[in-house]
RNA sequence: AGGCACGUAGCUCAGGGGGAGAGCGCUACCCUGACACGGUAGAGGUCCCGGGUUCAAAUCCCGGCGUGCCUACCA
């Protein structure tokens, strides 16, 4: 049989393009919610369905590939839940974009007839992140693919919702909510995102009705004044104690205004002054209810001043602030202005400036819910790691307010309320076609939609077809991980927690593990502003699919943020043609069958066999514990530096060889190793090691079908590990002689050995000519009894000693200046354990074990050093 | 204002009470029948500073300095 043949280097783009196909088309991603495998399921963060593939969600679901196809191969039912997030009100200002390119506004074309557009939208572009994420090789269960507003979730919603609602858990009311002048919509607190902008702190003159002087009061907002209803002041405040009178004319508007006494204010900041403006101060506001103060109300819906604002009306906000400062300025009720940092809302969607607005809106009451979400953290039915957001999640929760879920857009989910003209407020499942109380059939649906984050917040058992009781709830709920970036811990992952406990009465996951945020090559978050994107698909298209994932796995240590630079994705597409080139050597050398396992095998053989399982053991520990970068190093340093470096080259000779059996013995092994490597990398590198195992002669179907190497096969051979590592040592010995010496490469040496103990000697006696291999030597030998040679490099190391004659090759300085190096090396060592030794605390307190160690340090250190010494005495007799 | 991280090789970072590690970069030599996206050898570190605990501190504690991030209604 012809062996298989490969080129030189690994071309990523044709055989990535090939197996994810074919993975789809033989259901390898499908769960089956039947299967009698233990289950492990994940949900994917849903992207928004506008989204481009960005590193975070690179990211993000290479992690969960990585986990879900370990645990595949581990033996386990995997269900990995795909689909995307209708993000209302990103999707909508796309749309709304769309439609300002032909001149016309959603108004144009009335709600039905926009949100028809978008599910078109939606059809057209909505696949290019799924797309995308497949070409990164998620392995997503496709069939089961999900959206926040198809049918079935859009059910879950209303079902949940109108549950809130009997139960008291949402409400509706006025108050203060912020509000995005462009979006023209609410927003919840967590979508206002607080950014420093540079201000001012105005102190406006307020003078008394009577007359007699004003008062002062400090603001960095001048023109919300137009909607003060009052002045506060502490009642403890002495400055405040005896005021001329107790009313204030409103400047520029004249409105009479009584001061009020509250303990709220501050006396230590401003002037100890406040003004009150009830609509538009979530504090005001409440000091307005307190106080029985009426709300004005002087903006609208563009942030522009309304008719309240009176001569302001029409303006938009901004310009208002600068006209009622020059206004004020000019009737000498401008003090001063003060330079102010403070932070103001944005938002997180267009981030226009927010704001506060009175309005009525929609809210769930989230304290009882919260604390719940916070017990399951507690008491450890979900596990956050790594555990330091612990503390973020119990402070969030604690700290909770009533989210407003109602938004004043047209794509989403519609709240399913209606008026009626009696007052009478129905919330259903379904569409009510009389009022219950007055039986008028004239009903009017609210016209607010949804939160976005309201449906994902049922995402891990909406998707699995809540509210009806399904196979997949059973098997695969709760999830077992959910994997996520700090960022939406609060939008996302808090409110699951508090809908999943509710509505299942279970925890959605068992894990959060938290991974970090990938910033650009000096630290910065990547923004599409500052221009420092690294574009996840080009890195792909240049590194390939493989590389780049490994780059993330291996970059994704616990706790640190991820600096992407593609030197480092360079390295790992270096580590992929690695495996390509072991791969390549592999198959130049197998025979075309499946050969027997060697019946006698070599140390070689036990040794490597010992080592792919131990390293199959460790990965599999450290994939388990979130430890992503400990996985990807293990198999990085097992494959390259001890199957590569050191196990193919101690092979070359049996394979190169005329002893048949030897050779065949080999070859199983061989194929046996291999194709565990491939199986131990293909949770990281999912597209090269499916090409590889199929080349492998005799293999079976998909590596993923395959079985993780189990660390109970018996197969642990310390001995023989033990004893390469001594080989290892001995071949060690001579490159580094060679090396330091520097004798050539082409240059072959004389090694002479001497063994302190028996076991050593008969190994090195057995493998003579392993080194000789290794270290490019003509001959290999014991040292005769008594010999000690002369003219000769040395190398003590712990039961051996290496001696390379070095007459006619090198002039023996070099060798003394070596040797003085390793003294000095020596020397250090033993000093610091000697010290340690002559510690009399440290002999009585450390453990026995540790005082041992060092004992066996020092008297190795110290025999190394006689010889060390002895060698460069000898040298420098030739000298 | 509070909270959370992080300062370890030239760069990017692992590690985490008893032998300073990796990748890249660098130096020297080598196109050895898998691989120059390679091989062999090597250089390079007050583990931010100062105290403390301990027989023992890069590691734990306290205090600085520096950096980053998050939360927050003092107008």
């Amino acid at each position: 049989m012809q062996p298989e043949t490969l080129d030189k280097s690994y071309e990523p783009a044709e055989v990535e393009a090939r197996w994810y196909e074919f993975w789809e088309e033989n259901g390898l991603f499908h769960a089956d919610p039947h299967s009698g495998k233990p289950p492990y399921s994940v949900v994917i963060p849903p992207p928004n369905v506008t989204g481009a593939l960005h590193m975070g969600h690179a990211l993000n679901n290479t992690l969960q590939d990585v986990l879900c196809r370990y645990k595949r191969l581990a033996g386990f039912e995997v269900l990995w839940m795909p689909g995307t997030d209708h993000a209302g009100i990103a999707t909508q200002n796309v749309v709304e974009r769309q439609l300002a390119s032909e001149g016309r506004t959603r108004h144009d074309l009335g709600r039905e007839q926009f949100i028809e557009r978008v599910w078109q939208w939606r059809e057209e572009y909505g696949g290019r992140i799924i797309n995308q994420l497949k070409r990164l090789g998620a392995s997503c269960d496709w069939q089961r693919e999900r959206f926040t507003m198809d049918q079935g979730l859009s059910r879950a919603v209303r079902e949940v919702f109108v549950r809130l609602w009997e139960e008291g858990l949402i409400y509706q009311g006025d108050y203060i909510i912020n509000w995005c002048p462009r979006c023209h919509t609410a927003l919840s607190d967590l979508e206002s995102e607080h950014e420093e902008v540079k201000g001012g702190l105005y102190h406006i003159r307020y003078p008394f009705k009577n007359g007699k002087g004003y008062l002062v009061v400090a603001t960095t907002r001048p023109e919300t004044l137009l909607g003060d209803t009052a002045v506060a002041v502490n009642p403890k405040d002495p400055r405040y104690r005896n005021l001329a009178d107790d009313t204030v004319l409103l400047p520029l508007l004249g409105r009479e205004m009584p001061i009020i006494r509250d303990e709220y204010v501050a006396t230590d900041f401003g002037t100890g002054a406040l003004k009150i403006t009830p609509a538009h101060d979530p504090h005001d506001f409440e000091i307005g209810l307190k106080h029985n103060l009426p709300s004005i109300r002087v903006m609208d819906d563009n942030g522009a001043i309304n008719a309240e604002g009176g001569p302001y009306a029409g303006l938009d906000r901004f310009a208002a602030r600068e006209k009622v400062l020059a206004d004020l300025e000019a009737k000498g009720l401008l003090e001063k202005k003060e330079d102010y940092l403070h932070s103001v809302g944005h938002c997180y969607r267009c981030k226009t400036m927010v704001e506060p607005i009175l309005s009525k809106q929609w809210f769930v009451k989230v304290g009882p819910l919260a604390e719940t979400a916070m017990r399951a953290v507690e008491t450890g039915r979900t596990r956050i790691v790594p555990e330091q957001w612990n503390k973020t999640y119990f402070e969030w929760m604690t700290n909770i307010r009533d989210w407003c879920v109602s938004r004043q857009i047209w794509w989403g989910h519609r709240i399913p309320a209606w008026y009626c003209a009696c007052g009478e407020v129905i919330v259903s499942r379904e569409t009510p076609q009389t009022c219950p109380k007055c039986g008028g059939a004239e009903l009017r649906q609210e016209t607010d939609v949804l939160d976005t984050w309201f449906s994902s917040a049922l995402w891990p058992f909406s998707t699995m077809g809540w509210p009806d009781q399904t196979p997949e709830l059973k098997k695969f709920y709760p999830t077992s991980c959910l994997v996520t970036a700090f960022d939406i811990l609060f939008f996302w992952v808090a409110r699951m927690m508090m809908m999943g406990l509710k509505f299942m009465d279970e925890v959605p996951f068992k894990d959060v593990y938290i991974h970090a945020l990938v910033r650009d090559a000096s630290g910065q978050k990547m923004s599409k502003s500052k221009g420092n994107v690294i574009d996840p698909l080009i890195m792909m298209d240049q590194f390939g699919t493989d590389a780049f994932r490994f780059t993330l796995a291996a970059f994704a240590a616990q706790g640190r943020d991820i600096k992407m630079s593609e030197e480092r994705i360079a390295g790992y597409r270096n580590f992929v043609n690695k495996i390509w080139n072991a791969a390549r050597f592999t198959l130049m050398n197998l025979g075309g069958e499946q050969e027997a396992a060697p019946a006698q095998p070599l140390l070689e053989d036990r040794w490597i066999i010992s080592r792919v399982n131990r390293t199959a053991a460790q990965v599999a520990q450290a994939i388990e514990e979130y430890r992503f970068n400990d996985a990807a190093n293990l198999a990085y340093q097992f494959t390259w530096h001890e199957f590569c470096d050191w196990y193919l080259e101690l092979i070359k000779p049996f394979l190169y060889g005329d002893d048949p059996a030897r050779r065949a013995a080999t070859q199983a092994t061989l194929r046996e190793v291999f194709s565990r490597v491939l199986i131990l990398l293909h949770p990281f590198m999912p597209f090269v090691t499916e090409e590889l195992w199929h080349k492998l002669p005799g293999a079976q179907g998909s590596v993923m079908r395959a079985q993780w190497p189990s660390g109970e096969e018996a197969e642990s051979d310390p001995q023989a590990e033990q004893a390469m590592g001594l080989l290892m040592e001995v071949i060690g010995a001579v490159r580094n002689i060679r090396g330091e010496m520097g004798i050539s490469p082409g240059q072959e040496v004389e090694v002479i050995w001497a063994a302190g103990d028996e076991a050593a000697a008969r190994l090195l006696t057995s493998h003579q000519d392993r080194v000789l291999a290794l270290a490019k030597a003509k001959s290999v030998r014991q040292a005769s009894p008594g010999e000690t040679p002369q003219k000769a490099a040395s190398a003590p190391l712990g039961a051996v000693t290496v001696y390379v004659p070095l007459a006619g090759l090198v002039d023996f300085s070099a060798e003394a200046q070596r040797l003085d190096k390793e003294i000095a090396k020596a020397e250090k060592d033993l000093a610091a354990s000697q010290k340690k030794l002559g510690n009399q605390g440290f002999l009585a307190k450390a453990p026995q074990e540790v005082v041992d160690k060092e004992k066996a340090k020092a008297s190795e250190a110290q025999s190394k050093l006689e010889r060390l010494k002895e060698n460069l005495a000898r040298v420098k007799s030739f000298m």
